[in-house]
DNA sequence: GAGATGATTCCACAGAGCGGAACTACTAAG
DNA sequence: CTTAGTAGTTCCGCTCTGTGGAATCATCTC
């Protein structure tokens, strides 16, 4: 066959995760509309549905499918696989309420940024980059705050496989430039975005260390006109390295004692 | 062959997601522990993986894998699959604060409860019961709030398909029993959990309704030597009922207007 | 009732997933 | 330095299973 595509994965795997991911953009849909979306067979895409339902992964109400909300459990699995993750959330917490910002905690995975945690304060904009949400990392600042404490070589991975995409008028989407910004990071200690991953908006952050590795960042993100001058460049900052700083203590601590947190299904 | 087993699923993807339900409950492990446990040829396991790791869904940190991050993605869609659900937030909230106890917001899928909101008040039960967990409808207060408020029929499916297993020394384990209970529930509006679902743990739960169906329920659970007395049977549910009232407004007149709540991938 | 639309079942075929075996990469030990 | 041992990866042929098309069934609509 001529068609030897990316690698040798397993097709049915696959259709069916193209089945789930149809559901999460479409939300309710009919079979027909899924099957033609994604150029299958009726019959095929009926027992993939037929396959998932009875997984409980997708639900059904009468001729409309939906994803399933057995996919909440996996979601918290997932959102909880480190302890450090759930650690966390309450310095986001404050972080909100400190700044009254949106005030995020991101880690990586297969080379992306994941929200697993986002809390509003009071000003807050309004939402759009919930929970689970997946950016690039090199246009925001918990990526780059990230980025700057990975290793060079994880970096040069990360930026092949995803490439340097622009998504604002600011996005950094040359090499080098980034590599100098990643060393200014490293030397603040602090990553800023403006105006690189959306127009209009700003965001700093701070990585989250662990044995010399970055777990992840906390970060807040705003309009640009509100986040300016000191309090973007000074004040955010140093609220974000006291908390970071807090929440690096417990996380090593932990992980001496972590047996405790393993929970059984 | 004599193997024709439940019915006719996709072998394959069943073989896929049994793999991620090991990864869940193992955490990090490596690819033999896991072709052991689930009886299949490391290659077969091995591109499973593969296949999984391509897609995001699992991670791999040098010889041990483990769940993806990817998921939080689709956990969160489950949870937002209907407005209503996030509507449910922040009387979640309210309700912990007030009450002190541990609020949640439960809803049906597949014949379970499943939590989509907790939240803890000042001196609530430590976790346990996280949001994604999945519980037996006849067994909770929230689950007989939903049950009683939703058609014979369906009541009947759910308890042919999971029956009514005991959890705790009061759970109800006969039909009969339960069909009075839930009687009960609807006269009064109510549903009261009496440690049926775990030794020393009350709870009390109210129905969402919208367009007379239940659409979840907000429950409130506690140790059993708190929930007691008035306090537990007058005014909990009186707090409950008045959030729930709020809480069907809001979600009927969102559902007039709800084409703006679409979000896009 | 007739016609259309969509879901489900049936069926035969070939492609795809499967397990066993061979191979490679690391460690540990002697 | 050599030799086992362990775990992961690749290869390969077989057969079984997932596939799409056609036929059937269920639901609406006019």
């Amino acid at each position: 066959m001529a068609d030897r595509n990316d690698n040798d994965a397993i097709q049915t795997t696959n259709t069916s995760f193209e089945i789930i991911h149809a559901l999460q953009e479409l939300g309710p849909a009919r079979l027909s509309t899924i099957a033609d979306r994604l150029g299958l067979a009726e019959s095929t895409t009926h027992r993939h549905l037929q396959t998932l339902s009875d997984l409980r992964y997708v639900s059904r109400d009468g001729d409309r499918y939906q994803i399933g909300l057995r996919f909440a459990r996996l979601g918290r699995a997932a959102q909880t696989r480190d302890p450090a993750y759930e650690m966390a959330k309450p310095h986001v917490q404050e972080l909100a309420e400190e700044t009254g910002e949106r005030a995020q905690f991101v880690v990586e995975d297969h080379g992306l940024g994941i929200y697993l945690h986002v809390e509003t304060g009071s000003r807050a904009v309004r939402v759009g980059f919930g929970v689970g949400r997946q950016i690039h990392l090199h246009s925001s600042s918990a990526g780059k705050a990230i980025l700057a404490h990975s290793p060079r070589e994880r970096v040069d991975d990360i930026l092949d496989q995803w490439g340097l995409p622009a998504h604002a008028t600011n996005t950094i989407t040359d090499r080098d430039a980034l590599y100098d910004e990643l060393e200014t990071v490293r030397e603040r200690g602090v990553a800023f975005n403006r105006e690189e991953h959306v127009d209009g908006l700003n965001g700093t952050a701070v990585p989250v260390k662990r044995d010399g590795r970055a777990v992840g960042a906390l970060a807040v993100a705003g309009p640009s006109h509100r986040l300016t001058g000191e309090w973007f460049e000074d004040e955010v900052p140093s609220m974000m390295l006291a908390a970071a700083n807090e929440l690096e203590l417990n996380v090593t601590y932990a992980s001496d004692a972590s047996s405790t947190d393993h929970i059984v299904e």
